[in-house]
DNA sequence: AATGAATGAGAATTCATTCAT
DNA sequence: TATGAATGAATTCTCATTCAT
């Protein structure tokens, strides 16, 4: 009975908390990290600053967790995607579809900037993120793209990290000025550039034949 | 001797603006828009905060007309270099010799991605900044290389602008992942995806043959 | 369980807006509108600014529910009293008591005075106002007094307005005056000219025979 | 040529002075004297700041100065006016055009209103006033009333107190009420009560045979 | 006499955070 | 667990006032 009920609660716990994290994302996403409030967040979830407190220490608790979250999902999903492709080619442009449909992602493509700006401003609080940090760091900049074509798994890992960081780079350009001017490069140019970018990574770390 | 007081008074005012713009420069770039304080801007410059307001109605005049001002300077600098380029050579290197410079610049960068960001989340703001914003628009997505090439000069203004865009994308997002993780892209390799752009930008529009 | 702590809560909230509004009545009367601090009514009630924004949006807010309580509580008092008396001799003695009364309340009057001076002053927060203020503006013109005396009801709304202002405009010049200058026209004095403005009041509208 | 230049400037000087007053006069009716601004006075005045300061201590000092000055001209005006008028009858029909047309100066009321109201609220001021706060408490009421019918010279200088206190308050009330709300009293209503008052405060006082 | 740049005290307001329930 | 009243630090902004010219 006790079990039972404690069992119950539990699960409420996590669901407030999922909640939470999912009104973050929101909140984050639309007012940006510092004007995002507390208040916006919890009233979003359809709660109040006090589940928050119970929840996340701070803001900067429930944007890394949130964050986190995101990116693992993202894993996951593309972990998936490519555990059911076959062939090279099928894995290819299953990556492909997953980077194109990331350009259309308004919502992650600004939280990703605001993650990154983050810790570009506050190279201190590295160490508060200990583990977690490093491994986003790696993550985030498209380290999936490695981490998830297995034959990409070239033993050289500096070389997975240059194809890795420049697809990043070429995404993150790409991604910023879509959604400044959203006329300025149309939705196929953009497909173009990306993969001239993958393309060219490739060649320069020796990855492609 | 009215006259000479009240010059000297100009000359005092414009001084002031300009060493609460250059404090402004400073803050933004460190803070960002959100976090900087009008006292820290203030104090920066050496003033008060009533100073600033006698100079700025408020944080986001300021970083206007900040912003502003960075990207005229920029263009005449540029121009000036270009008009002493004599040929079709030297002006390509120059404009290069610019773009990595602006690589280098992390004040800059910072600033840029901050002013691209309260765009993005300001849409409605766009109407406060009336024609400055549209010209700014242009302009702060390095619209100054096309320009300032004339040889660019394809009446096709559609053209230009995809140059421009493009060749802006590349120089965001090789920026904002150094300035993330400056170990990601070597400045050889980071040059050089940056002529690749631009030549993949003026093949695809026709702009070279 | 739930229930009872809530209730409590609401209890406690409403006990802190009525003692932020009590001490609103005391510091607006004794320091006027304008100069009246927030942190001053705040303090007053023995809280802190926090707890003032948590039950007003500034200070306007609760300066207008605070004289709009006053004028409520006025009218509910009245009423009572009147329901109270039985002849029309005592009614009106009742009538004349209060309107004795409100000459001696130095907080009321300055109170009242600030009130149709803030109105004199800003005609465009009437909208801000909507019904509020045209109850008010028939409320605080001593409406009670035609509102009260069932037997001034004429049909004629005109001619009972006529009355309430006119003796309105009586209590307050001989409020204003002897606040300002306190010897200038003694008590007895004062209630003899506010009958003879009550009486000149009914007979100029048909109210008396 | 030295004392013709003094001169000259002591002209000017008198005449800043007299512009800012007017200015004075014009904000503190529209604003109040909380909120007006010592820089609005100026601007109005076509002056800056500093001219303010070179010839005002502060807000308080420019406001008791224009009032003053409206109480003397105002004296000066019906004295003139009572003076050319031969029978008591037309002396009556001056005093009473005067106070009618008072009650249609907006601006006169509002400085009026202001200024009781200050004093009022500043009963410790009464020492900075010195003897200018005891002669302006009395004018300011209307004393003018008494001071300007050399008929009512009673020796009994109370009396002649009474008559204009109750003048005074008839007028502030009637004053006050048709600025709250213009439509409570008409023109012609006001002028009877008006006359009205005047024949009561003379009865009471003997003042009438 | 007049200017207006600069100061700095003071007031409003917001919000993260705590805590009793 | 969750609530929301209350706090108070932090910040923006306004304005009276000074002072060098």
């Amino acid at each position: 009975m006790l079990l039972k009920s404690s069992q119950h609660k539990q699960v409420r716990a996590l669901a407030t908390r999922r909640e939470l994290m999912d009104a973050a994302r929101t909140v984050f996403a639309r007012d940006g990290f510092e004007s995002a409030r507390i208040e916006a967040i919890a009233a979003q979830a359809g709660k109040t600053r006090g589940a928050f407190y119970d929840n996340f220490s701070d803001k900067e608790d429930v944007f890394f967790a949130m964050f986190e979250e995101d990116v693992v999902r993202d894993q996951e999903k593309i972990n998936a995607a490519l555990s059911a492709a076959s062939s090279q080619e099928e894995k290819i442009a299953t990556l492909a579809r997953h980077l194109s449909e990331y350009l259309e992602d308004r919502q992650r493509i600004l939280l990703t900037l605001e993650f990154k700006l983050y810790v570009i401003r506050h190279p201190s609080q590295r160490r508060r993120l200990n583990e977690l940090y490093s491994e986003m760091c790696l993550r985030c900049s498209m380290t999936k793209i490695s981490n998830l074509l297995p034959e990409l798994n070239d033993p050289d890992m500096k070389k997975r990290r240059k194809i890795t960081a420049e697809v990043g780079a070429a995404l993150d350009g790409l991604a910023l000025n879509t959604l400044f001017n959203p006329e300025s490069i149309p939705e196929g140019r953009r497909r173009h550039l990306l993969s001239m970018a993958a393309e060219e990574a490739l060649r320069a770390t020796g990855g492609m034949r």
